[in-house]
RNA sequence: CGGGCUGUAGCGCAGUUUGGCAGCGCACCUGCUUUGGGAGCAGGGGGUCGCCGGUUCAAAUCCGGCCAGCCCGACCA
């Protein structure tokens, strides 16, 4: 490609509304331009750069046996329904009418589709199959953020296995996370698996692919000590032990006048630390009020308390309904001597004694309240959101807790689609069974912002050369001289003819212009080529990694840039 | 969905408080000079000031409504 062709929209200011890096990089190099919220237009250096993500992960699922199909993006609304996700789902579905009036769906994601088609299976001689797409998925995300990290429309790599059983599923599951390992290696992205939760996906396990990143939007707690390492949706740790004390005969009401907080709680005369305070709060489960109860000083994770229900819907009851249900006011509430309600109490509650709690009447609290002894819990849960430096649940050590951006998610669905869609095959003693399936996930966008957040410095991105826009730009530092120009042009056609897929930057603009533009877009290799180093027969290979140049005799260069880049590769 | 902020040329912004010719830098076009790190001089083009309505002799500016975008939050009873 001549630059001088090229459409190649460099900015000289940051975008004012980029925050992110790659955002903000991705804008300013002229990849992407934003149409609307969370939607994105690819120009040609971001077209390049995705298509090359893609080759990447198609190879890879290709190599664990994968067969490509291509979806539909509209789906009938229907066959949401069928699965029960129109429900799950519904804040995030984009939906349309057609002109007839039918109902229709745009593909979140396909799992629906893929059971429709795999019930043409039906003997479980035709299993295992594999079977993936990449294609583009709606999400109507309420707050989309971070440029192309967090959009409504994205291209997503999405697979999906079927097994006649769960070793099956297994093996398939243990395919993808290595094939996903690959996958993240060869795209320069540092990506450690951890345990997740599996959401509206459902299913009996899942592990998330996460890059440790400021911005990210997930956060993972991880133990540096023996590895251990999960979404804080799921994370566990060992709580702290705490001394209650002697126990108290009874729990004993005491007026606190003004008192709505834990902390205010802990300063009032008479009270207690959070430690040693009952938080609770009141949840609506699917319309079921439903009482938390939390260890004063723990933060609920809701998404724990979705998971541990099974709720589809889960929301804070308002004041006026806390009021209805428990006769007094966020601030004053508590268990004790609740009947009749479902009561679901964090684990780090268990055992505790002469705690502090709200009494149920305005401005009034008990102390001296043993949990087991005076509330009637119906289920003891795990619920609390752990926090950086509580011991890891697997061997102790301090857990370290940080931001990250979910690159892949594999999910073990089980027969969460293929029962209600009735995907079954005969098995070998001719009984019909539902098929065993997984779903695996990769944003081919978010891998391309995920990859320029942790390869850019001051001046630009610093692609590796796996997903480059090009691998090399030889720069014309002056184009009205002769013998720069054929040159120049002479290195490029050699080293398209090594296979290395170059540009040449042949515009009339100043050295320093060019040289700016190439280190901000951020081609792996750059070929100087200038009147200074012609007059001794050399030119200048500079590395946009490490920054270093060499001075190399004209004849040579190509095949000095076209080594360096097959051993760049070959450590991908 | 709640809170905050912002919409003025392709990009970055000033002007809005106090109504009175729509501006600056970069980018772009023409010419000359310049050419190894975002050039200089001269000339030039480009605007429904987010949209709709209102007030006024007069609205980018004041008032009302709407739309869009960004950031924070959406658990702390």
């Amino acid at each position: 490609m001549r630059w001088s062709k090229a459409f190649i929209p460099t900015l000289r200011d940051d975008p004012a509304d980029a925050e992110a890096a790659s955002h903000r990089l991705l804008v300013r190099a002229g990849f992407i331009r934003q149409l609307m919220a969370g939607v994105y237009s690819m120009l040609p250096l971001g077209f390049r750069v995705r298509a090359k993500v893609m080759g990447i992960i198609r190879e890879e699922i290709e190599a664990i046996g994968g067969q490509e199909f291509l979806l539909p993006e509209l789906h009938p609304r229907e066959i949401w329904e069928r699965t029960g996700r129109l429900e799950a789902m519904r804040d995030i579905l984009f939906t349309l009418e057609d002109s007839r009036g039918g109902e229709l769906v745009l593909g979140p994601t396909h799992e629906e589709i893929f059971t429709t088609i795999a019930g043409e299976l039906t003997s479980y001689r035709q299993l295992p199959q594999l079977w993936y797409q990449i294609q583009t998925k709606f999400r109507d995300e309420p707050r989309p953020k971070a440029g192309l990290l967090r959009v409504r429309e994205f291209t997503m790599k999405d697979s999906y296995s079927f097994d006649i059983d769960a070793e099956g599923l297994d093996r398939q599951f243990d395919a993808h996370f290595d094939a996903y390992t690959r996958i993240f290696e060869r795209l320069g992205v540092p990506a450690i698996p951890v345990v997740a939760s599996s959401g509206a996906m459902g299913g009996s396990g899942s592990v998330e692919f996460m890059v440790a990143s400021e911005a990210g939007e997930d956060d993972v707690a991880h133990c540096p000590s023996c590895g251990y390492a999960a979404n804080v949706e799921r994370a566990t740790a060992r709580p702290f032990p705490v001394e209650d004390g002697e126990p108290a005969a009874a729990p004993e009401r005491f007026p606190t006048p003004g008192v709505r907080t834990i902390a205010d709680l802990e300063t009032f005369p008479g009270g207690a630390v959070a430690e040693r305070q009952i938080k609770t709060l009141v949840y609506m489960l699917d319309g079921e009020p439903t009482i938390v109860l939390l260890r004063g000083d723990d933060a609920l994770m809701e998404q724990k308390l979705q998971d541990v229900t099974g709720a589809v819907e889960v929301r804070p009851a308002t004041g006026s309904e806390i009021v209805e249900l428990l006769g007094a006011s966020p601030g004053s509430l508590g268990a004790v001597g609740l009947q009749d309600v479902r009561i679901l109490a964090d684990e780090a509650l268990r055992g505790r004694r002469n705690m502090t709690t709200g009494a149920n009447l305005d401005d009034h609290h008990l102390r001296g309240v043993d949990v087991e002894r005076d509330i009637a819990v119906s289920e003891w849960v795990d619920v609390r959101t752990v926090r950086a430096g509580e011991p890891c649940p697997s061997c102790g050590e301090p857990l370290e807790v940080f931001r990250a951006i979910e690159a892949g998610h594999i999910f073990k669905l089980g027969t969460k689609y293929s029962e209600p869609l009735g995907a079954t095959v005969l098995d070998a003693e001719g009984k019909a069974v539902p098929i065993v399936m997984g779903s695996y996930g990769i944003g081919v966008e978010r891998n391309m912002a995920a990859v320029v957040e942790v390869h850019h410095d001051d001046k630009g991105i610093v692609w590796p050369v796996s997903v480059a826009p090009y691998e090399a730009v030889v720069t014309i530092v002056k184009v009205s001289d002769t013998d720069s120009w054929e040159t120049g042009k002479r290195i490029y056609e050699e080293l398209l003819a090594l296979g290395v897929d170059a540009i040449v930057d042949d515009r009339e603009e100043r050295p320093g212009v060019k040289f700016n533009d190439a280190e901000l877009i951020g081609f792996p290799y750059r070929v100087t080529v200038g009147p200074r180093g012609l007059a001794d027969g050399v030119v200048e290979v500079t590395e946009r990694r490490s920054g270093t140049s060499e001075e190399v005799v004209v004849a040579a260069a190509a095949a000095r840039v076209a080594d360096q880049i097959a051993a760049a590769k070959a450590l991908l």
